[in-house]
DNA sequence: TGTCCGTTGCACGT
DNA sequence: ACGTGCAACGGACA
């Protein structure tokens, strides 16, 4: 093969075989094909100080995902003929010796649109340029390039979901035909002084072995994602009827997550009587291009200051009320079982994020949405910077939504789908034989209940942070307030502006319920 | 400036 | 299961 040479594929998100051309690219007129993943220590390594089992950044059961998939990934690649090479260490450290010690030509890896990989990428992409190595980085991760869609918006993008479908238009692939099935790829070369390993183990990375209870729930990896897929699409009538909104919250539903875009071509084809978007399976697709543009088109999306489409508000920083949250100690029932679930299984439905998101932030406690989406970041096995950082803004009425008064009720939202509260029986094990009357409010149980029950609020299970009618009415007034002053200073709202808010909301508070009466009426209720 | 609309609110009515 | 009132936001577009 004179005219092959030495490719490196990056594998960073897309852990995958199946429709991803940088794959298929780096494997075309190659001697060698050197498949890499580069494990940061830094996102790996056991940080015991965290609130709950993982690294500094990324919990447990991300951790497990994780390894799972790229144990997948590597198996896929020895059917091909090839196999994984995991490294250690920086990662454009990492990459930039393994250019040079395997005399690599092309490096191919799928395009990012995240701030870290738009920083890491411009540094690699630099050393190729200058190292005369050809660079493929396609955009494979999305639908649609977030960079042409905010172009045509005449470069900003938009923020609505509408207007960024009329921008959208139809997505490349509904014409194109599938991408073909790989059947072999060149082989590994020599690795040279490159410290190759194994994907390592959750022992080998310093963490205790999980609970047996944990260890069947959502399998990592590309096979286990491609047979849920295919599980779903072939149930028709389920692809034609998905409706996002109407799904019940507390069902053991389990996700749909990646990998859906050569699938939904022929489901679009073989499904005639399909529901549209927003709600059809596409549409949830199209939903996470939109967060994607926006994430892009955004400096600071992830925070609220100098982020130009987050509203200044004056959240607190009561670090009591964040830990009492994340630590499913809110002594509402359905907000502590929904943090459970994120703790035990890494996922939950979406509404139960709504209502947990919406809890935490302008429906009652008025925590900082920033908490809230380090809190799922850690967590949740599906996390997405752009899709996490744009929900939480949506939730908080910062960004997309400003509907306020709109508030989930931490009682009677789930008490609609589940009246039974099986959902809080299955994750809240003291509360097991709670009478259905008062499972949702256990504090207002008389206490002959509660012994019976063998749960006594305020000891065997707590009372609640805060009453939910009074809570979520200062939201409401605070929430009002700061609209007002965003509005008035044009968004340019400063740490003093803020400063001066809360000193006012502190003082036009209801003196019949300050914090004090407040902590009172908690006893008494 | 006004009007319509917005992936998923609640409480109460039928 | 669906409709109504509640209270009332910003973005998109005329």
């Amino acid at each position: 093969m004179a005219s092959g040479s030495n490719s490196l594929m990056w594998f960073r998100k897309g852990l995958r075989i199946h429709d991803n051309p940088a794959l298929e690219y780096s494997a075309k007129n190659s001697n060698y094909l050197y498949p890499v993943f580069v494990i940061d220590p830094h996102y790996m390594e056991p940080d015991p100080t965290a609130f709950s089992p993982g690294s500094s950044r990324a919990g447990l059961n991300r951790i497990r995902f994780l390894l799972e998939s790229l144990v997948d990934l590597n198996s896929s690649l020895r059917k091909l003929g090839s196999r994984l090479l995991v490294l250690k260490g920086e990662p454009s450290e990492v990459v930039i010796r393994c250019l040079k010690e395997w005399d690599i030509k092309k490096l191919c890896f799928e395009y990012d649109t995240e701030p870290y990989y738009q920083a890491l990428d411009a540094k690699l992409k630099n050393h190729a340029s200058v190292a005369g190595i050809e660079v493929f980085s396609p955009v494979s991760h999305t639908l649609f390039n977030p960079a042409d869609i905010i172009q045509k918006n005449g470069g900003k993008p938009p923020l609505s979901y509408q207007s960024f479908l009329k921008l959208a238009g139809q997505p490349s692939w509904a014409a194109s035909p599938l991408s073909t099935t790989l059947s072999w790829l060149p082989p590994v070369g020599e690795v040279g002084n490159c410290e190759i390993s194994d994907v390592p183990t959750i022992k080998e990375l310093g963490y205790e072995d999980f609970g047996e209870d944990n260890s069947t729930l959502f399998k990592g990896g590309e096979s286990e994602a491609l047979r849920r897929l295919g599980e779903s699409i072939n149930d028709k009538e389920w692809v034609a009827n998905f409706e996002k909104p109407k799904g019940d919250p507390s069902a053991f539903i389990k996700p749909v997550t990646t990998v859906l875009s050569p699938y939904l071509k022929v489901v679009q084809k073989s499904v005639k009587r399909h529901t549209s978007p927003p709600v059809s399976l596409l549409g949830q697709l199209l939903w996470r291009d939109f967060f994607y543009t926006v994430a892009f088109g955004t400096p600071n999306f992830d925070r609220m200051k100098e982020n130009r489409i987050c509203k200044q508000i004056p959240w607190n920083d009561d670090e009591e009320l964040l830990v009492a949250w994340r630590d499913a100690r809110t002594g509402f029932p359905w907000i502590d079982a929904i943090m459970v679930q994120l703790q035990k299984w890494g996922w939950m439905h979406h509404l139960a994020r709504h209502s947990v998101a919406c809890f935490l932030t302008r429906g009652d406690l008025f925590v900082h949405w920033e908490k809230g989406r380090d809190v799922f970041e850690r967590l949740l096995i599906d996390s997405d910077w752009a899709i996490n950082n744009g929900n939480w803004m949506w939730l908080s009425c910062s960004s997309f939504f400003y509907q306020y008064n709109r508030i989930y009720s931490p009682i009677s939202f789930g008490k609609k789908y589940d009246p039974n509260g099986n959902y809080i029986r299955h994750f809240i094990p003291a509360l097991k034989n709670m009478p259905k009357e008062y499972i949702y409010e256990p504090w207002t149980a008389p206490l002959s209940i509660q012994s019976k029950a063998k749960c006594i609020i305020g000891k065997d299970y707590p009372k609640p942070v805060v009453s939910h009618d009074y809570a979520s009415k200062e939201c409401k007034r605070k929430l009002a307030e700061a609209y007002e002053l965003n509005k008035k200073l044009n968004g340019r709202v400063s740490e003093e502006d803020l400063r001066c808010l809360r000193r006012k909301l502190e003082k036009d508070q209801n003196p019949e319920s300050s914090n004090l009466k407040r902590k009172k009426q908690m006893l008494i209720g």
